[in-house]
DNA sequence: TCTTTATGGTGAG
DNA sequence: TCACCCTAAAGAT
């Protein structure tokens, strides 16, 4: 459940589970953690909140459970007590009197205090969130011109968690398409308008994918294509793991490109090289 | 049963 | 840029 909006979604599902309520039993099971267990059990879960691809479960008292889930952490909602049918290793359990949420597979967590957040060594570099409320196409534009990032190739700069929050690996390759710019390509070759479309198709793209749970095809595409019966991978992204086959747009065959040392998708005719 | 890949991230050079 | 770490699932044999 790897990136921005899948994170977020997580979070919500587990705040709507434990947030408000007594943490009767809390669990930890990576053994540098274990000591925690007993401290955070009985107290109040405050809230449930994201900085990025970061959850933050916050207890009474300042105590706040950090966690990241790489590329291999899964959350489950259950009822009180009761566990999914895996095979994965629990790493953080909060059972609450009617529902438990557990966290499976992550080996990044963590127990801080709450002034401790921000000298956090993931947290501290991470750029604005957008997803958060306050991140604005203004926003987007303005870190899109800033010094630190204008000169970097696109394709290495939206895999970078300080440029912004959130993105990831499909998120890259899904906005660039949108906004019809090549990886290459760098901020500071874009003209006004291109920038422009640029920070709206990010923050579209981005928050199309919390919406309708990692779909950045755009509705009816997807409900079409659902009709014709095929799979979920199939109908979910316009170029993002589609290498070779038709562009949905002009019916050029997708590439495959490494950028930042991971493979992206586009497609050579919507998205010329500078 | 093996090897490879993955929606992520770090640190060395 | 590269090697490496984390863990699970998919693909190859």
């Amino acid at each position: 459940m790897p990136e921005g909006p899948e994170i977020r979604r997580a979070a919500d599902r587990v705040a709507a589970a434990i947030a408000g309520r007594v943490a009767s039993w809390v669990w930890f099971g990576l053994p540098e953690l274990e000591r925690w267990g007993p401290v955070l059990s009985g107290r109040r879960v405050e809230r449930v909140d994201t900085r990025g691809k970061a959850m933050l479960t916050r207890f009474e008292g300042g105590l706040v459970v950090y966690s990241h889930n790489q590329l291999y952490g899964r959350w489950y909602v259950r009822k009180a007590g009761s566990e999914p049918k895996t095979n994965r290793q629990l790493r953080f359990a909060v059972h609450t009197a009617e529902r438990s949420a557990l966290l499976y597979s992550a080996s990044e967590i963590d127990v801080l205090g709450e002034e401790a957040l921000d000298a956090h060594p993931f947290l501290a570099k991470l750029g604005p969130d957008l997803l958060d409320e306050g991140t604005d196409e203004r926003v987007v534009r303005a870190r899109l011109r800033d010094g630190r990032f204008r000169r970097r190739q696109l394709g290495a700069l939206y895999l970078d968690q300080g440029f912004l929050a959130g993105l990831g690996n499909y998120l890259r390759a899904e906005i660039l398409f949108r906004a019809r710019c090549h990886p290459r390509e760098r901020p500071a070759d874009l003209e006004a308008k291109r920038v422009r479309k640029l920070a709206a198709e990010t923050l579209a793209v981005t928050r199309r994918a919390y919406v309708s749970g990692g779909v950045t095809l755009d509705p009816r595409r997807a409900e079409a294509l659902k009709k014709q019966g095929a799979s979920r991978r199939a109908r979910r992204f316009w170029v993002y793991g589609r290498a070779a086959r038709p562009c949905r747009l002009c019916a050029t065959p997708i590439e495959r490109l490494d950028v930042g040392g991971r493979h992206t998708f586009l497609c050579p005719h919507c998205q010329p090289a500078p």
